[in-house]
DNA sequence: CGACCTAGCTTGATGTTTCAACCTCTCATA
DNA sequence: TATGAGAGGTTGAAACATCAAGCTAGGTCG
């Protein structure tokens, strides 16, 4: 339990005001997120999600572990929920002809309606909570820390 | 369902790339702060939240709804959580003798030490994924736009 | 004093995520 | 052409969060 390494390195002020502040927003932003989605549209913030990057996937159409990279989940997440979506008629999982282990998940004309639904409200919410309070230069900065930082948590469950 | 609103505010090339990254950021963040901290002490991120701000507490004592807000979460989860982390003999509630209607949580002191020894390997965590990514210039830039965006969270739901 | 109102907290049901075990199919190799 | 390894996917159980309902103690106002 009790690593033997020497001294931690701590944070310093700078550092800790940076991880307090971040540290609440990873807290609270997902759950703002998702119960205006919840509220609004009747689904979850993920939900929404992988049916957002089906909506755009060439066909509608992407394959499991494929949809799992993009959305950031794992595999078996993903499963689970494509399984609710069917259950809504929004998503159908189809088996490919030429490789029997892959499955595809596409999006029904259902989904796509529902998917065209929620977008504004989301999009409403996204500007209210996150770009509304940020300048132009911020923006930037942001796209810039948060792809840095993503780089490495995404070397981390490869 | 659908807002009979004019079109939605859309977002343009620069800010939908950083919507996508900091999304990622938060989608994955949480997942690997938890997944250390479980492997690494057994315990959930939130449970070692609520335990580090209750040993910085005057008396390692706090008000469970202080206490609630102090670590960003419901008054119901932080009820729960204490039932679990009394269970464990890290924390004990404690009712208030002069008004009958607040409930103390106090850090026991084999609470205090399970702190103590979980914050190296979580510290090391936050540094391998946050700072060590990240430079001098950006870490401010960081802790100022988190603060902003906190800022519009917090009165969200208060 | 007595009836209500609200703050603070708890509880149980429901839904979602995670974890570990498992299955099936492909491909490389002998 | 077997055989073993590993990729892709599924599943059930356990852990955790959320939600709505409920409970009790303090105030408030008639």
């Amino acid at each position: 339990m009790a690593e033997r390494l020497p001294e931690p390195r701590w944070l310093d002020d700078e550092e800790m005001g940076a991880w307090l502040a971040l540290n609440g927003v990873i807290l609270l932003l997902p759950g703002a997120l998702d119960s205006q989605m919840q509220r609004d549209n009747g689904i979850t913030m993920f939900e929404y999600l992988v049916m957002a990057m089906l909506s755009e996937a060439p066909g509608r159409t992407l394959q499991l572990k494929r949809l799992a990279r993009v959305t950031n989940g794992s595999l078996s997440r993903l499963s689970h929920v494509v399984t609710r979506l069917e259950g809504r008629d929004w998503v159908r999982r189809e088996p490919l002809a030429d490789n029997g282990r892959v499955t595809m998940a596409r999006l029904t004309d259902a989904g796509y309606a529902k998917v065209v639904a929620s977008a504004p409200s989301h999009v409403e919410t996204v500007r209210q909570l996150v770009f509304d309070n940020l300048d132009r230069r911020q923006v930037r900065q942001l796209q810039e820390i948060s792809t840095r930082l993503l780089r490495s948590l995404a070397d981390d469950c490869d």
